[in-house]
DNA sequence: GAATCAAATAAGTGTGTGCTTATATGTTGT
DNA sequence: ACAACATATAAGCACACACTTATTTGATTC
């Protein structure tokens, strides 16, 4: 069940920062781990959770592994929280405006 | 930290069906159960980290307690997705036309 | 092909979480 | 005040999860 993979993963903190540095810039495991005190195995397990929710995507570079946010994951959430939209109408005009920016 | 309380509430399946449930309708926790293999306390529990994660309200009513969906939780949830919109364009179609539908 | 470096996997450990049963609290009606 | 019912809290337990160190796999360079 992929939202059930969806949500569990984005339960942990470290690994919201984790896609957070991502959704700034593609990047290696190892340039992800910078600034954070966080071991090598506890990366790559966080970001194996990640890749399995589909909010993250691997690309080999020769014995680097560049990680980019996978939009599929954006999407699936996007798309749990449409079913409830009946309880956010406070926020359409909002979300409205967002899509008009992303027009251009 | 409310978006902690958030995805980690959601991360729970059977907390997922409740709030679903929850979405079709207000209901008392009693009510809740039915069709669910689960006990009073543990419904009670489920529906302490559900407020707690603002996806729910409760609204005692004599010796009941009725619970509906609170939308503080779905908007904090809609603004932590808003933060990434520059990767869901491919979505943005399909999102124009839900709105449209929410304007009728 | 051996050394080196990046990343993944294995195995073990402490803590968190979701459940259970038992009990307490809150509210209604007699 | 007491019985009955709805919900919440307490305490304990089994399992999941996030971490660690050690090792393996993958890729490059000499």
């Amino acid at each position: 069940m992929i939202e059930n993979d969806l949500f569990k993963a984005l339960a942990d903190p470290t690994r919201r920062t984790i896609f957070e540095k991502l959704a700034h810039g593609s990047m290696n495991a190892s340039d992800l781990r910078q600034g954070m005190t966080i071991s090598q195995p506890a990366m790559s397990q966080h970001l194996a959770v990640l890749r399995k929710a589909r909010l993250v995507r691997e690309e080999r570079q020769g014995r680097f592994v560049n990680y980019q946010v996978d939009p599929e994951g954006l999407a699936l959430i996007a798309g749990w929280l449409a079913k409830y939209r009946a309880y956010w109408p406070a926020r359409i005009d909002a979300l409205k405006d967002l899509l008009k920016d992303m027009d251009q």
